[in-house]
Order: C-alpha cells, then structure tokens, then sequence
DNA sequence: CTTGACCCCGTACCTATGTACGGAACCTAT
DNA sequence: ATAGGTTCCGTACATAGGTACGGGGTCAAG
C-alpha cells in the first residue's frame, strides 16, 4: 500500500472515498476541473479539501450540472475569478438557476403524485389519457 | 408552406414548438422516446399532446434526466407499462428520486445563498478558504 | 407548372464525459 | 532485493446525445 498516513492519500484512496474512478479523476484534472494536488514521490496526494470537491463534482453532475458550469462553480468557491462583483453576480445567477430547477422539479413530483394517487392504481383502463402531462405542461387539476 | 391546419403541424413547426431541433425530434423517434406520428401525404403530423410530450422531454433533460429515464416516464404515462401495480411502483420511485434531487438542491441553493451574502462581496481575501463546499457537504455554520 | 420552402431517409460527423490499455516507475512487505 | 500492488503518462476506445449533409420527393403560391 503506497503512503496514506494522516493528510493526504492516492488517487485510489481518494478515488474510493469520492465514490469515483481513478481514471475519472484524472481526467477532470486534464479538463481544469481540480488542480492537481502536491505529489510525493511521483504520487499525487489528495487532502480532505481535495475530496470534498471530488464529492461535489459527483453530486452537482447528478443534479445536472455540465462540468463547465461545475468548473465555474468551483472557482467561484476558490476565489480565482476576477472581483468581488463578479462572484457576487455569478453566484447569485447560479442561484436563480437552481431555483428554477428546483420549481420544475417540485412541479413534476406534483404531476407524478397525483398521476400515482389517482391514476395507477386502478382505473389504468378506463383512464387511458389520464393526463401526467396534462398534470405537468399546465398545472391542471386532471386525475 | 406545408399543410398546418387544424390538429397537426409538420415536423419543423413542432420543432419550433417544443424547442428542439427537427433532426433531435427524428433522433427521440428512433431511439424510442417518441412514437412516430401519422403521416400526410408522407410527412409527419404532430397532434398537441405530441408537442407536449415533446417540451415534457425538454424540461426532463435540463433537470438532468436520462433519455432513457424520460423514456420510462412516458412509458408510463401512455400506459404502455405491464401492471398497475408496476406502474404505480415505477411511478414511486420516481418519485422518491425527485424528492431526493430537490432536497440536494437545496442544500446547494442554502450553500450558494451564504456564500454570496457573506463571502462574495467584501472580504474576497480576508476569507479565502470561506467554504462553498463545506457549506454544502455537512451543512456547518460556515461564512 | 415552376419555384422556393419544407420534408424524407440514411449516414456521417461532432461534443461531452468518461473508460480502458500498456509499459515504465515506485512503494511496501517479506 | 524481489514480488505485488499502485501509480505514472499518453493514447485509444466507448457511450450518450445530438447535428449536419446530400440527394431526392412534396406542397402551395405565384
């Protein structure tokens, strides 16, 4: 086992704890997503900080996010961009966007919920065109 | 321009519709999203419930969908799926996942919102480790 | 009945996001 | 010091999700 004493472990360790692969890491740091971490003796060596991003990578790309918008994100944490204004804006557009993700999704579990309340169980038949479109395109009271 | 009367648009006007590109309308065709529509006179004509499965895959996507998860979804939705029971089952989970998502996106959106109010305007230098991540990994009382 | 806009199909091409390979170097334990 | 397991790097291959091209057919207005 190669040296993962107290700070820092190997792209494998990091790897397993980011719940990545070793090749995937890799490869965000070639796209500039991360930086790449202090070596020792040749190996690179990821610190908690390190896996923390890696985890947010991996969340923030189940949410949707490109690894652009991923990579904007994370310098806007690190503090690379150019002011204060600038970070200020960004993040609060970045904020926007999520809030709309977040009322396009609650109105899809709406549609969802009442499609499964009302519509799965039971009347699959006779309601043919029930409608979890219907429910979501115009927040109608279908079902 | 090509018969647009009554029910049924040509491809491109329910491309302009949706807002997708014709080619991507022919490419959810083959891959099965959508079925292909009654032909006039040799072209496809799109009813409006077709438009709407058509922007429902738009919204699915940038919500970070799968093609072949918005396929499950309109699975069932048409009724094409074995049992009520499967259904309403599918139809859960589904569920669940969103409630997931939205829940991870709002711990984001929490991050980002004392983030920007605390870090990004002021004390870029004074709070250079000022923690996007850790806000947004364990929830701490960070900024 | 010609002309321009639009559609047909098949196929090739493109970007984003990984995954896999392979030979050399390195660390750790025996 | 040698054997096993990692890691290194560069490159090649893979998959999802489109996007573009090219030659031909179809409409509807002038």
């Amino acid at each position: 086992m190669a040296l993962e004493t107290k700070k820092g472990r190997t792209i494998g360790a990091a790897a397993k704890a980011a719940g990545l692969g070793v090749e995937t890491i890799r490869f965000y740091e070639r796209k500039g997503l991360i930086v790449q971490p202090p070596k020792h003796g040749g190996f690179r060596t990821y610190s908690d900080n390190d896996i923390k991003q890696l985890r947010f990578i991996r969340k923030a790309k189940t949410l949707g996010f490109t690894l652009d918008a991923i990579k904007s994100l994370l310098a806007l944490e690190s503090g690379t961009e150019e002011s204060n204004a600038v970070i200020h804006a960004k993040s609060e557009e970045t904020i926007r966007e999520i809030q709309q993700k977040i009322a396009e999704l609650e109105q899809m579990l709406a549609s969802l919920q009442k499609f499964s309340t009302s519509c799965a169980h039971g009347k699959k038949t006779s309601a043919k065109h029930c409608g979890l479109l219907e429910c979501f395109e115009k927040d109608w009271d279908c079902c």
